[in-house]
DNA sequence: ATCAAACCTGTAGTCACTACAGGTTCAAGC
DNA sequence: GCTTGAACCTGTAGTGACTACAGGTTTGAT
C-alpha cells in the first residue's frame, strides 16, 4: 500500500505520459476532449497531473488503436470496463466484428493489389508515349 | 465525326455526368475545386456542362481512386497523361509504388488480424466478469 | 532575476470526401 | 404566362483521427 507522500511521486505531467506510452502530447489532449481520458487534477499552475491510473487507461486506449479498432469502438470497450460489470461476451462481440472488418478490409486490399499488378505487368516501363497502364484505365474515345 | 450538333447533345449535367460514373455531384465538385476536373463551360444560367472528354477523365479518376491511388497519386498520373508526353515507365514508377504500399498494408492487417484472433480465441465469450481480451490489453496494477 | 523548455487554450489544418443552407435555374404541367 | 418541384449553384462546415500552430503562462535551472 504505497503511503500519500509515495502516491505523490508517481504523478506525471502530460509530456512524461505522452514519453511513457508513445502517445503525442496533443492525441492525449485529443482523447481528453473526446472524452476516452478523464480530465486529470490540475498543478496550482493549470498542468495537468496524471496518476498511474491514467496511465494503465492510456496504455489500453493505445493498443486498442493499434490493433485497428475505432475510436468508438475503443469507447464501448471502456464503457465495458468502466461499469465494472461487463460480460466477457460483451467484449468478445466487439472483438469479433472487428476482426471481419479486419478479414474484409484484408479481401478487398488482395483484390485491389491483383487488379494494379495484372495491370502493372503488362507495362514494361519502356520509354514509348503509350502505356498499358493508362491505356487500361482511361476510356478510349467513344 | 460528330458534327456540332450531335456533339451538343452529348452535353451532360452535373447530375447526369454523376449518374453515368457513380462519382457523387459534391465529389465532382470537389475534383473541380482541386483541379483533378477542369472547369467545364456553363450554360447561360450558370449550370456545368459536361462534354465526353470530361466524363472520360472523370472515369478514369473514380478507376485510379478505386484502386486505392491517393488524389496526389491521381494527379501525378493525370499531369502525365495530359502532358501527353509521357514515358510508360513514369506511369510505371507511381504505380509500383503505390503496390509497394498496397503490400504493406495487407502485411499490417494480415499481423494485427493474427494478434487479435489470437486475443480473441483465449476468450470465450461468457458472463464471468473477466475477459481474457480486457486482461491483455488493460495494464495490470504495478 | 533570467531564460529556455514545457505547458496551456483555442483554432485551424490534414485527407478525401460529405452534408447542409440559402438562393437560382430549369422544365414540365396547367 | 404562371406555378412548382427538381436540379443546380456557391459557400460553409462537418466527418474521423489526429496534427500543427499562435500566443500566452508556468516551471525549473542557473
Amino acid at each position: 500500500m504505497m503511503s500519500p507522500a509515495a502516491a505523490r511521486s508517481a504523478v506525471l505531467s502530460i509530456g512524461a505520459l505522452s514519453q511513457r506510452t508513445g502517445c503525442n502530447i496533443e492525441t492525449i489532449r485529443y482523447y481528453e476532449r473526446i472524452g476516452l481520458m478523464p480530465p486529470p487534477p490540475r498543478t496550482a499552475g493549470g498542468h495537468r497531473s496524471y496518476a498511474k491510473s491514467h496511465e494503465r487507461r492510456l496504455v489500453f486506449i493505445r493498443r486498442c488503436r493499434e490493433l485497428g479498432f475505432s475510436i468508438e469502438e475503443v469507447r464501448v470497450l471502456l464503457d465495458l470496463v468502466d461499469g465494472g460489470h461487463y460480460s466477457c461476451g460483451e467484449v468478445k462481440a466487439v472483438t469479433d466484428r472487428h476482426l471481419e472488418d479486419l478479414r474484409a478490409k484484408i479481401a478487398d486490399l488482395k483484390k485491389l493489389q491483383s487488379t494494379l499488378a495484372t495491370i502493372s505487368a503488362a507495362c514494361n516501363g519502356g520509354q514509348v508515349p503509350e502505356c498499358p497502364i493508362i491505356d487500361t484505365l482511361y476510356p478510349n474515345t467513344d
